[in-house]
RNA sequence: GCCGCUGUGGUGGAAUAGGUAGACACAAGGGACUUAAAAUCCCUCGGGAGCAAUCCUGUGCCGGUUCAAGUCCGGCCAGCGGUACCA
C-alpha cells in the first residue's frame, strides 16, 4: 500500500475540524497546560515558512501534555490590525476589514493544513469588534488610573508611513517597516506611562523562567541605574540638578554640560547668547540619528559669563551645552569628571579643562581611569583614603544632610508612545470636551466602532483620516453633554497583542476581557514561545499591562507568562534572509503538496538546533520523507505476532527491542522538554533502523507511533488505525521507561593507554575493576603496549573507559 | 565601544556532568534489482601514510590545567544578534 499522504492528512484534519479532540475545558478536573505561541499578522503572502517552527514545536509540546493528562490550551488568533493590511488596501481600493477578512481565511486553511491541535473555537481576531471593545477599555482604565496621558513631545515621524513611530519602532535612524527616513517633530501624542512600571519590570525577572538572553536584553532596555540627583549653585543664583552615579567623584568635577534644550537656557543672558542660539538651532535640526551615528568628537559652546559652583570644592566651574548631554535622560545636565570619563577627558582636552585625579590607580594625564574596583579616594577632603564604594556611601549622605542632593535611581525607559495617525487600528475612546478637557467613553458605549471612511490616506498634514470625517469627529462629552471631538488617533499594532492571551481564556464573553474565574484557572501562561524581536517590545509592553491589569484586580497573577523560550530563524538555502527581492523563499504550500505536513513538520524541527538560526534544505527534506515512508513501510500492512509471550515486562515490548525502546523514551521525553526536537527525530530514526533486524512485534510498533504521534500526527493516526488498535495515537498516555532496561547487559569500554584511545572491549555492565582491568590486559593491542612497562597508575571510569598510565 | 551568542567533515548538525569526536540526516562514490530510469536495498565516506594489521593527525588561532579538553582557564581572531554619547 502507498503512503498517501494527501488523503491521509485531509482525512485527519476532517475528523479532528468535526470531532474537537483537541478543545481546551475551562475549569477541568485534570491539571492545566496553558502553551502560547505569539500569533501571526495575517499578511497578504500566507504563512511564512518561519511560521511552523515554533507552531511546530509547541504543538509537539502540547500533544505530549495531554498524553500526560494535562487538560491542555494551545490556541492561536491573528493580530490584524496595522499598517501592511492598510498600504495594501490604499493600493487596491479594497476596505481594510474586506482584506483582513481574506488573509485570515487563507491563513486559518493553512495552519489547518499543517495539522496543528489548536483549540479553534478560541481562535481570535484583533479587529474584532468584540475584542478590541476589551484594549479600548483596558485603554480606559489606564487613563483613569492615570497611565495615560497626552503630550507634546518630539517624535519620530515616518516621511513614508506619515506616521509617528514608537522609538522601538526606528531602527538605525530608519522606518523598521518601510526603511524610510526617520525625521523629529513635536506632536500631541498619546503616551502610556510604563515608566512608572520600570521598577517591577526589572525586578520581576527573577520571578519568571525566561531564557537568560531575554532576561539580559530586557533589564538592558529598562537600563537601570543606581545614583545620585546633586544640586550645583550658579552665579546667577539659579540651581542647576545633575544626575550621576559617581558621586564619589564630585571633587573631580571640573566644568558642567547642559543639553541644548536645558530649560535655564531660555532665561539666561550670556555674554556669547547669538553663539548659543545658533548651536540650539544645529541640534535641534539633527534627527536622533544623526546626533548619535555621526558625531565622533564632542562639540559644544561654553556659556560665557555664567558659572556653575561646585558644591564640595566651592570653586567656580564654566558650563558648556553640547547635545552629547540628552535632555530625555536624567536632568538633561551633567557634572563632568575628566579625570574618570571618557567623554568628559576627551572634551576636556579639546577645550583645555583642568582635570583633576579624585581616584588613584591610573594616569589621568594620559587617559580617563574609569575603573573602579579597586581605587582608593584622592583630593577629596571629606573622602580621602575610602574606598569607591565607601566614598559613594559617605558623600550621599553628606549631601543629603546639607540639602545638597539625593540618592536617586534613573531608567533608560522612555514613555511608550501609543498614537498612530492611521485607520486600521483601535479608536481611542476618549473625547476632548471644550469644558470638560478629555473625558473617557462609559463603558456601555464601547466598542466605539471603527468608522467607514472614503479614503484611508493619512492627510497631508499628518493627521489620521478620521480626521477628516466631520460627522464622525463631532460629539458630545458623555460628562456634561456639551460639544467635544473625538480623538482621531488610533491605537498602535502592540496594543491588541498586549493581552490576545487573556481573551483565549474565556473569548466568547461580552461581559468582561474574561471571567474571574476562566483567569484563575488558565493564567498564568505555562510556556510561551515566541522570536527574539519581541523581547524589548511585545513581551516588554504585555508584561506592563499585565502589571497594571493585576493592580487593578482583573487578572491573579502579576506575571503573565512564567516561561518564555525563543526560537531562530529560518533562512533561505542560500544562507541568507529569505525575502521576495532575492527569491529564496519557500512556501508551506509547496513543500505540503510534494511531502505532505508530516514531513514538513518533521523537517522544519530536525533542520538543526531550536534555538538558532538554521538554512532551509529543500535536499534534506527528502531525508524526513524517507522516514515516513520507512514508518510507513512497516506498518502499513496489520503484523501478526509469532511470538507472543516473548515480551518485556514494561509497555509489552519485544525483549529483542526492549533496550533501544526504553532509551528512547527517555530520549525523546527529555528531549522534548529541552527544545532538542532535532535530537528526539534523530532518536526515532535510529529506532526505525532496529526495527529491520530483528522485526518489531506489534506492541513495538505501538510505542513508535505513540513516540512519533505529536511530530507526525496524520501518519500515526494512520498506522494505528490499520493497526486495529484501541482508541487513538494521540490519546495514549505518554509511555514510561525502566531506567536499568536503557542500558545494554554487555557493553563496549575504551581502553586508552597514556591517555590515547588504543582498544575497546566488550564487557558486562557494571564489572568490577579487576575484571575490567583483567580484559583490557589481555586485549592484544593492549598487551603490545604494556608488555615489559610498569604500570603506574589506572584510572577507571564506570562502563566507560579504563586507562593505563605507564612509565 | 559595550552586552549576548556562535565557530566541529563536502553540507545541516550530534556529543548528560572533562571520559571512544563526527550520532541522525543530506550530498557524493561504488554495488544489487531493472530493458532503462525513478524508487528501494547494501557498502564506502574528516585528512594523511600503508597491500594490510595499523599508525600519525584533526573540533577558528596561541598558550595553560589534567591521566584525559570540542567541553575548563587565560589571551587572540572571525561571524551573527542586541544596544549605542544613558552621565
Amino acid at each position: 500500500m502507498k503512503y498517501d499522504f494527501t488523503k491521509i492528512e485531509q482525512y485527519w484534519q476532517k475528523r479532528w475540524e468535526a470531532e474537537k479532540p483537541f478543545s481546551a475545558l475551562n475549569g477541568d478536573n485534570k491539571p492545566k497546560a496553558y502553551i502560547l505561541v505569539e500569533f501571526p499578522y495575517p499578511s497578504g503572502i500566507g504563512l511564512h515558512i518561519g511560521h511552523p517552527r515554533p507552531y511546530t514545536a509547541m504543538d509537539i509540546v502540547s500533544r505530549k501534555r495531554r498524553m500526560q493528562g494535562y487538560n491542555v490550551l494551545y490556541p492561536i488568533g491573528f493580530d490584524a490590525f496595522g499598517l501592511p493590511t492598510e498600504n495594501y488596501a490604499i493600493q487596491k481600493k479594497i476596505h481594510p476589514a474586506e482584506v483582513t477578512r481574506e488573509n485570515i481565511a487563507k491563513f486559518t486553511s493553512q495552519l489547518k493544513m499543517l495539522g496543528y491541535s489548536f483549540d479553534w473555537d478560541r481562535c481570535v481576531d484583533t479587529t474584532d469588534p468584540t475584542y478590541y471593545k476589551w484594549t479600548q477599555w483596558i485603554f480606559i482604565k489606564l487613563f483613569e488610573h492615570n497611565l495615560a496621558y497626552k503630550a507634546l513631545i518630539p517624535v519620530n515621524w515616518c516621511t513614508s508611513c506619515k506616521c509617528v513611530l514608537a522609538n522601538e519602532e526606528v531602527v538605525d535612524g530608519v522606518c523598521e517597516r518601510c526603511g524610510s527616513e526617520v525625521v523629529r517633530r513635536e506632536k500631541s501624542q498619546w503616551m502610556l506611562r510604563i515608566t512608572k512600571y520600570a521598577e517591577r519590570l526589572a525586578d520581576d525577572l527573577d520571578t519568571v523562567d525566561y531564557i537568560e538572553r531575554v532576561k539580559i536584553q530586557q533589564r538592558h532596555w529598562i537600563g537601570r541605574s543606581v545614583g545620585a540627583e546633586v544640586n550645583f549653585k550658579t552665579t546667577t543664583g539659579d540651581t542647576i540638578r545633575i544626575f550621576t552615579t559617581r558621586q564619589d567623584t564630585l571633587y573631580g568635577a571640573t566644568y558642567m554640560v547642559i543639553s541644548p534644550e536645558h530649560p535655564l537656557l531660555a532665561k539666561w543672558k550670556p555674554k556669547n547668547a547669538d553663539e548659543i542660539k545658533t548651536y540650539q538651532e544645529i541640534a535641534s535640526k539633527k534627527s536622533d540619528f544623526e546626533r548619535t551615528e555621526l558625531v565622533k568628537e564632542k562639540t559644544g559652546v561654553r556659556i560665557i559669563g555664567i558659572n556653575a559652583i561646585n558644591p564640595v570644592t566651592n570653586k567656580e566651574i564654566p558650563i558648556f551645552i553640547s547635545d552629547y548631554v540628552l535632555a530625555s535622560y536624567g536632568t538633561g545636565a551633567i557634572m563632568a569628571v575628566p579625570g574618570h570619563d571618557a567623554r568628559d577627558w576627551e572634551f576636556a582636552k579639546k577645550y583645555d579643562l583642568p582635570i583633576v585625579e579624585v581616584v588613584s590607580g591610573g594616569n589621568v594625564e594620559k587617559e580617563a581611569y574609569t575603573e573602579c574596583d579597586t581605587g582608593i579616594m584622592v583630593n577629596s577632603d571629606l573622602i580621602n583614603e575610602l574606598s569607591v564604594e565607601d566614598a559613594k556611601i559617605k558623600i550621599t549622605k553628606w549631601l543629603i544632610e546639607n540639602n545638597l542632593g539625593e540618592e536617586k535611581v534613573n531608567y533608560k525607559l522612555r514613555d511608550w508612545v501609543f498614537s498612530r495617525q492611521r485607520y486600521w487600528g483601535e479608536p481611542i475612546p476618549i473625547v476632548d470636551c471644550e469644558k470638560c478637557g478629555f473625558v473617557v467613553l462609559p463603558e456601555s458605549e464601547l466598542p466605539l466602532i471603527l468608522p467607514d471612511v472614503k479614503n484611508y490616506e493619512t492627510t497631508e498634514t499628518g493627521e489620521s483620516p478620521l480626521a477628516s470625517m466631520t460627522g464622525w469627529l463631532k460629539t458630545t462629552c458623555p460628562k456634561c453633554g456639551g460639544p467635544a471631538t473625538r480623538e482621531t488617533d488610533t491605537m498602535p499594532q502592540w496594543a491588541g497583542s498586549s493581552w490576545y492571551f487573556l481573551r483565549y481564556a474565556d473569548p466568547h464573553n461580552d461581559k468582561a476581557l474574561a471571567s474571574k474565574k476562566a483567569l484563575d484557572y488558565w493564567t498564568p501562561v505555562d510556556w510561551y514561545n515566541g522570536g527574539m524581536e519581541h523581547t524589548t517590545l511585545h513581551l516588554l509592553y504585555s508584561r506592563f499591562w499585565h502589571k497594571f491589569l493585576y493592580d487593578i484586580g482583573v487578572v491573579p497573577t502579576s506575571e503573565p507568562y512564567s516561561k518564555r523560550t525563543s526560537h531562530g530563524m529560518i533562512l533561505g538555502e542560500d544562507g541568507q534572509k529569505m525575502s521576495k527581492s532575492r527569491g529564496n523563499v519557500v512556501n508551506p504550500d509547496d513543500i505540503v503538496a510534494e511531502y505532505g505536513a508530516d514531513t514538513l513538520r518533521l523537517y522544519i524541527m530536525f533542520i538543526g538546533d531550536f534555538e538558532k538560526t538554521a538554512p532551509w534544505s529543500q535536499q534534506a527534506v527528502k531525508g524526513c520523507k524517507r522516514f515516513l515512508d520507512r514508518v510507513w513501510g512497516l506498518a502499513c500492512n496489520k503484523i501478526i505476532d509469532e511470538n507472543e509471550n516473548n515480551k518485556s515486562a514494561l509497555n509489552n515490548v519485544s525483549q529483542s527491542h526492549e533496550v533501544i525502546i526504553n532509551k528512547t523514551i527517555k530520549k525523546v521525553s527529555s528531549d522534548i522538554e529541552n527544545l532538542k526536537f532535532n535530537t528526539a527525530i534523530a532518536t526515532l530514526m535510529s529506532l526505525v533502523n532496529d526495527f529491520y533486524t530483528p522485526p518489531p512485534s506489534r506492541n513495538d510498533i505501538k510505542m513508535l507511533l505513540t513516540l512519533l504521534s505529536p511530530f507526525a500526527p496524520h501518519i500515526a493516526e494512520e498506522l494505528w488505525k490499520i493497526q486495529e488498535f484501541d482508541g487513538y495515537a494521540s490519546e495514549q498516555e505518554w509511555p514510561d521507561y525502566d531506567e536499568s532496561k536503557t542500558v545494554d547487559s554487555q557493553i563496549e569500554m575504551a581502553v586508552q593507554v597514556l591517555g590515547k584511545l588504543r582498544s575497546t572491549i566488550n564487557i558486562p555492565l557494571d564489572s568490577d575493576d579487576e575484571t575490567i582491568i583483567e580484559t583490557a590486559k589481555n586485549d592484544s593491542k593492549i598487551a603490545r603496549y604494556i608488555e615489559g612497562k610498569e604500570i603506574t597508575r589506572t584510572i577507571i571510569v564506570k562502563n566507560k573507559l579504563i586507562n593505563f598510565i605507564i612509565k
